[in-house]
DNA sequence: GGACTTAGTCCAATATATTGGATTTGTCCA
DNA sequence: TGGACAAATCCAATATATTGGACTAAGTCC
């Protein structure tokens, strides 16, 4: 949505102006829920003209919705004239919280994939333009495998980064990955432009596999977690011992996809740009 | 508001029941947040028609809302046809704690209240049919007191309980406190009949002061914090030597008061009866 | 200090959201 | 199996929420 619009020729842009395009009336309620997802999207106090481009509506029934919600301690007024997200809602996500634990869902996803591949199983996010490992479950068997919670990876080593990085600009990924990230485990080095092509080429997969970057015998599966606008918020991840991954790539990305998908369905609504909520979802402590 | 009304004489009840009372027509997005609100209220899965009575509207209506809330991920359908709030609530409420540090807050205020009295002062709630110190700070001088958080007292010997037990029924007090919690630090014995009557008498006060009953040589002076509807939540209350009390009760209990109204404000918004999402709000870490 | 931009308020016209009640669907038990 | 009750859906009538635009207030910039 929001793609460049062909124009008509002027003679006939004038007649199509004309008809009544009857754009019909917002809805008082979706555009009190508007306002608040705004508001979560950009995290930062807003005003109210800001608000009204934000979510695209007249400016009197963002003035007399806005008026409401901050009635109701929905909304809070900062400063002079900006508005955040009020005690209300503060409360009201304490009590969701108490049933819905982001965090214990997406471990029993994580041990679930591990239980299932009989294989090292990651929840995996970027952070500060490494690979994060923000979960990690070993399956049954002992494990000599190195990957822990909270470990770092450089980014063109992993299958994970193809999905994490899809929606980064290039300049943006070149300026800020390091170049000795590009030195894989056995030494040789990928080009930044091999590595931005390798981006692209998963573009329209929901699998991506890597056999011996991170180390020479394993071999490493990623699909991505994605919100509701199909940005990649993370990825679901394998790490398998090159000797078990021959001839069972469709078994392991089938295990992968559909964890990664399960858990989509829990995330799908973090806006996109905000990934810091998922840290902050993790974290919570519920009881 | 909710008192109990007085009835009119039966023949003008009918009379008045004819008067067209045209009940004006709701307003959905108050309904809205009348449904989030209900659901946070009640903390368990509702049923549409649980809802519906709860925030007294229309059938119609309520299914419409709901839908769309359900569609939007702020409210869940759980088992077969009960609702509860969503993951949408969930992530809103996070980036509200960002913001709004509750706990930050009321340790300030306790903080502030200690040092403009230049006393021990407590924040102070109910929990298990004890007073449970959930805060406390002591004045720049170093105190001897031993009250500290998480600290449990016998109800009678605080003022605090005054105004704690203040919406609890007679029996519900008799049945769950235990007898010899009735036996003071000096070794008298109040009897249950003189404790409610105590509660009695504190009812239409903001402030509560108690002379020797913790110990015989401290004053002890409360001041609820309430909720929108006017129930306790919890207490700020102040623990001074005798020695300093004597004469300077108005003192005490003026900056004792104004704090506990600060802190109301804050938690204005907590439901009846839900005292246990303060303890949730206190918890929370915000970073 | 005056012109210009941005923020906020107010109001009448009308598109539509709300509503009661009828209807259908589902559930439980005899 | 059928009868009774509750839950959910549907629908037309109308009360009203939404809206553009006019208007005022408040900054901002030369």
């Amino acid at each position: 949505m929001g793609g460049a619009v062909h124009e008509g020729a002027s003679e006939r842009g004038e007649t199509m102006a004309e008809s009544k395009a009857e754009a019909s009336r917002g809805r008082g309620t979706d555009r009190v829920l508007d306002i608040l997802d705004f508001l979560a999207a950009r995290g930062t106090p807003c005003t109210v003209p800001e608000i009204c481009v934000g979510i695209s509506s007249p400016r009197s029934t963002t003035y007399l919705l806005i008026e409401r919600l901050e009635a109701r301690g929905y909304l809070e007024k900062v400063d002079n004239s900006a508005y955040q997200l009020g005690r209300s809602v503060a409360v009201l996500g304490k009590v969701a919280m108490k049933h819905l634990d982001f965090a214990r869902f997406i471990r029993a996803a994580v041990q679930q994939l591990a239980a299932d591949a009989d294989q090292l199983a990651e929840f995996v996010a970027l952070d500060s333009w490494k690979q994060l490992v923000l979960m990690a479950a070993v399956a049954r068997r002992p494990s000599y495998l190195l990957s822990a919670e909270g470990s770092r990876h450089p980014l063109p080593r992993t299958a994970s980064s193809r999905f994490l990085l899809r929606d980064f600009g290039r300049q943006e990924i070149l300026d800020n990955i390091d170049e000795r990230d590009y030195v894989l485990r056995d030494g040789s080095v990928m080009t930044p432009d091999a590595f931005i092509a390798s981006i692209e080429s998963a573009r329209d997969s929901d699998v991506f596999a890597l056999h011996g970057q991170v180390d020479p015998h394993l071999a490493c599966i990623a699909s991505p977690v994605l919100n509701a606008e199909g940005r990649c918020l993370a990825t679901m991840s394998l790490v398998v011992p090159l000797v078990d991954f021959e001839g069972r790539f469709d078994f392991y990305a089938d295990h992968t996809r559909r964890m990664a998908k399960a858990v989509s369905e829990q995330l799908s609504l973090i806006p996109a740009g905000r990934e810091d909520i998922l840290g902050l979802l993790l974290k919570a402590r519920t009881d």
